[in-house]
RNA sequence: GGCCCCAUGGUCAAGCGGUUAAGACACCACCCUUUCACGGUGGUAACAUGGGUUCGAGUCCCGUUGGGGUCACCA
């Protein structure tokens, strides 16, 4: 057969060059030793997983901190998946969790382009010379003819798949081949492959370690119908050309590995090192799986931002999942940058962590009290205009009150600061009862009627808005002996019975009564901040709803 | 089903042949406290299972069970 002919007449691409040529325009990086050179590269499909930022995460950190490069590949070559602006969103996405490439698709690079749909001339330059080699051949099977085969094959407990035997179109003739052309009929281009499912070899996953792998026999799709590559092909050719030395990425990918083991090898190009790591799971009802997209809202990273999470917090939690010995680190180096972080790759673990929502909110809640009460401001200003609505995009107006309001839930100025904020969203919720707009009460006190209007009444007339914090807690004292609650809590514990409450529970009913809440900040400050008009109003209302 | 990966408390996990089997989250109790928190102290709770190897096994080997992944002209 001549081969020569039969590449022309496959693939007829006028722009394809010789080999040597890619070779020459993608020469090796100029890296100091040991530097990695890492990448994502993610479908376009407009949605981005948890699991995308924790495949990215770990790459950028290899690289940056080996003084490699980390870039951004775009794989559409599936048109089906593909999605308007998608792009964008994965830039957006990724940089509010501060992951930043260094090259790639919609920034400079030199290894270029880095969209997979750009690159076609490359595919088909090593296509043709693959079925030149006699390496790879057309294949001009329907689906139902693949089909067919395949409920064969499982009927007949054999492998299922497109090869040896059952590779009908490895033995076309040259005749049958230019008569299918010439009838027009659409094909593929698959590898014509020389591995044997018989023959395992050891591999080391820088993750996972020594692993088995079995030799890929599979005459795989390599240049579908259209002239696009599969992902396996473009992979070996692109990862090469990019000059990728490290691959991370999901564990889903290992059990292709084999395939990309026999195209980098027959296409001649050296493997990169992989690691595969565990995807993030999640328990849903007895059973755990992966976070799914369609069932799970926090799969999506829109999730956190919707939320409010902080980036910060966010990336600090997908730190701890990603390197066992980073909580340790963080225990003991609170205030240290997080890249300054020794991230290893051997430290990743080896089975899968369930996405903990309890955890990322106790992250966040110690992210959040290191802010500065301005910086908190900021992030949740920033997150109201987004997300928040009319009333608390208002809250925002009057940046002196709520500077005020954002001090004393944060507890600045305390011994110890406070951890009630855990995300923009529920912060803002939280505060809300400063504000008349939002300040809708659902009083729940543990006493009667009679009890609640006698102590409301009797802490009304006491109060005055110019008592400092000690005069102000004294008339509390006072209105609890007024009504026979115990002040003293030694007595009050020595005999419970005895009394009807202590001064806590008459705070708790004036928490209530002014704030809605039985669970705030220091209850003087907060009608200090609130101011004697809205006190009073409020503590009339209280006792009208009683 | 075939192949591959994985297996320490409810969760994340230290552990690399000899430990009273760390730590963090969650939970509970107590302390601190004028209230709410923060914080502090303590507590409940784990090596899936059966065989080996070894003086000795969470750690090494094999089987079983369980979980996950994958079997496309999707990535």
């Amino acid at each position: 057969m001549d081969w020569n002919k039969l590449a022309e007449a496959l693939i007829p691409d006028e722009n394809v060059k010789d080999l040597e040529y890619y070779e020459k325009q993608y020469p090796q990086r100029d890296l100091p030793q040991g530097a990695q050179v890492t990448r994502l590269a993610p479908s376009p499909t407009g949605f981005m997983h948890l699991g995308n930022l924790y495949v990215a995460l770990a790459n950028e950190r290899i690289a940056h901190q080996s003084g490699g490069v980390f870039y951004l590949r775009i794989e559409d070559t599936d048109e089906k998946r593909k999605v308007e602006g998608a792009v964008e969103v994965i830039h957006t996405s990724l940089k509010y969790f501060g992951v930043a490439f260094d090259e790639g698709a919609d920034l400079c690079g030199e290894y270029g382009p880095y969209y997979q749909r750009q690159r076609a001339e490359i595919y088909h330059a090593y296509a043709k010379d693959l079925i030149k080699r006699g390496l790879a051949y057309p294949c001009f099977c329907t689906e139902e003819d693949l089909e067919k085969t395949r409920e064969y094959q499982t009927e007949n407990k054999l492998l299922p798949g497109y090869y040896g035997e059952f590779a009908k179109c490895r033995t076309l003739t040259e005749e049958e081949i230019y008569e299918n052309l010439r009838a027009g009929k659409p094909y593929v281009i698959r590898l014509r492959s020389q591995g044997d499912v018989e023959v395992k070899h050891t591999f080391r996953d820088e993750v996972k370690g020594e692993i088995t792998v079995t030799e890929n026999n599979q005459d795989v799709v390599i240049l579908k119908s259209d002239g696009i590559p599969t992902y396996h092909f473009a992979h070996a050719i692109d990862d090469h050309f990019m000059r990728t030395t490290l691959v991370i990425r999901g564990e889903e990918w290992l059990s292709s590995l084999p395939i990309h083991i026999e195209l980098f090898k027959t296409l001649g190009f050296r493997l990169p090192k992989y690691g595969h790591n565990c995807s993030i799971q999640k328990i849903d009802g007895e059973t755990r799986r992966k976070l799914s997209k369609r069932k799970d809202p926090e799969a999506s990273l829109t999730f956190y931002r919707e939320q409010g999470y902080h980036p910060g917090a966010v990336r600090t939690y997908m730190m701890t999942l990603l390197n066992s010995n980073f909580e340790e680190w963080l225990l003991k180096f609170p205030d240290k940058p997080l890249d300054e972080f020794k991230y290893s790759i051997s430290k990743m673990g080896k089975s899968g962590a369930l996405f903990d929502i309890l955890k990322l909110n106790d992250i966040s809640k110690t992210y959040m009290s290191k802010l500065s009460e301005e910086e908190t401001y900021d992030f949740l200003k920033a997150w109201a205009d987004e997300f928040g609505s009319d009333a608390q995009k208002a809250y925002f107006a009057d940046k002196e009150y709520l500077l005020k309001v954002l001090a004393l839930c944060m507890g600045i100025g305390g011994k110890k600061r406070r951890k009630d904020f855990i995300c923009a969203k529920q912060a803002v919720e939280t505060i809300g009862y400063f504000f008349d707009e939002t300040f809708s009460p659902k009083y729940a006190y543990k006493f009667d009627k009679a009890t609640l209007t006698k102590i409301l009444t009797d802490f009304q007339t006491a109060y005055d808005y110019k008592d400092d914090c000690s005069a102000w807690f004294d008339k509390v004292k006072a209105v609890a002996e007024q009504n026979g609650f115990a002040t003293d809590m030694k007595a009050y514990k020595a005999n419970p019975e005895g009394y009807p409450g202590n001064v806590s529970d008459v705070a708790e009913i004036l928490r209530i009564a002014t704030t809605g809440l039985s669970n705030t900040p220091d209850l003087w400050t907060i009608m200090q901040i609130l101011g004697e008009e809205r006190v009073f109003a409020r503590l009339q209302k209280a006792t009208a709803c009683l």
